[in-house]
DNA sequence: TCCGTTATGTTATACTGTTGCGTGGAGTGT
DNA sequence: ACACTCCACGCAACAGTATAACATAACGGA
C-alpha cells in the first residue's frame, strides 16, 4: 500500500546520491504505516525485534530522513511524521488531529511571511492542532 | 525598566482572579530581563540563590504563566520567552534570531488559516528562525 | 474551627536527545 | 588483491527535559 511512497523515496535518494540504507528505509516505512506522529523511542522499540538498536541509531536515521525532506519533526510533540509530499519545496505546514493523530500537510511554496522590521526568516515551524474533518463531524461528537 | 511589564502582568492577573505569586512573578521577571528564550533549567538555576527550587517548581510556574498568556513556549528550542503583548488575543507568531537570541512577536488577531478539508484548528504553533535586522545588517556580517 | 481549594516543597523517576569511540563494509585507486 | 578513505552503524555512557506521586502549607468560606 505505502510501498509507493517508499519507492518514491528510494528513487529520490538515488537521484541525489543519498544512501537509503535498510535502517533508514525501515524507519521511514514505520512512519508511513503510522500516518501519525511517532516518538523516537517508539520507533526504536519497533526496530528492536531483529536489531539491537540504541538511541543514536534512531536519531541518526531521523536526522538523515528530515534532511532529505522525507520526514518532518513535529516540534510541539517531540515526534516525527512521514512527509506526504516527499521532497516538496518550502516550509511544511502541519495539521495534527489531537483526537485521532491524523496528520495533514501543506508545503508553502510561496515566500515565507516576512518578519517585522527586516527580520530575515530562514526556517519556519508551523503546526496546527485541532480536529480533522472526520473527528469534527457530528457523528464523532463526544 | 521592565517593571512596567511586570506591573501590567500583575494587574492582568488581579483582574482575572489569578494569583501571581512570588515564584511566578520572579520567573516572569527573569524572562523579561532575558528578552530571549530561556531554558527551564536555566531559570531553575537562576531561582536557586535564595530558594531551593526543584524542577516541578519551575515547570508549574511556567505552566501558569503560559496559561495566563504571559509567557510563550518556544517549541523548537525547548525554551520559554516572555510575551511582549501580554494577554494579546490570537495565536502568537514568534521570530527568533538565531544569532543574538532576540525574540520579536506578533499576535495574529484574525482567523487562523483554515486547514485542508474541514480541519478545525484550535491551537497553532508558529515560529520563524533567522536573523533579526541588526544581525542581518552589513555591519554585522560574519 | 473545620474543610475544600490552591500553591509549594520534596523525592524519585520517566522521557528525550547527545557525545565519543570503535568496527566493518562499500567504494576507489594502485 | 591490497591499502585507503568514507560513512553508516553498534555500543556505552551521559546530558538535558519533564512529570508522577505524595506531603506540607496557606488562604478563605461554611
Ligand atoms: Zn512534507
Ligand atoms: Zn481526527
Ligand atoms: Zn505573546
Ligand atoms: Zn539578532
Amino acid at each position: 500500500m505505502s510501498n509507493k511512497a517508499l519507492d518514491a523515496a528510494e528513487r529520490l535518494c538515488r537521484s541525489r546520491g543519498l544512501a537509503l540504507t535498510p535502517v533508514r528505509k525501515r524507519v521511514l516505512e514505520l512512519l508511513l504505516e503510522a500516518n501519525a506522529p511517532v516518538k523516537a523511542y517508539d520507533l526504536l522499540a519497533a526496530l528492536r525485534p531483529g536489531a539491537n538498536a540504541q538511541p543514536p541509531t534512531i536519531y541518526r536515521a531521523l536526522d538523515f530522513l528530515t534532511r532529505a525532506g522525507l520526514v518532518h519533526r513535529v516540534e510541539a510533540l517531540n515526534a516525527y511524521t512521514a512527509c506526504l509530499h516527499a521532497g516538496g519545496r518550502g516550509a511544511a505546514e502541519l495539521y495534527v488531529c489531537e483526537t485521532c493523530g491524523l496528520v495533514e500537510e501543506r508545503h508553502r511554496k510561496g515566500v515565507l511571511p516576512e518578519g517585522p522590521g527586516g527580520f530575515q526568516v530562514s526556517r519556519s515551524v508551523i503546526e496546527h492542532y485541532g480536529r480533522c474533518a472526520a473527528c469534527a463531524s457530528p457523528a464523532a461528537k463526544a
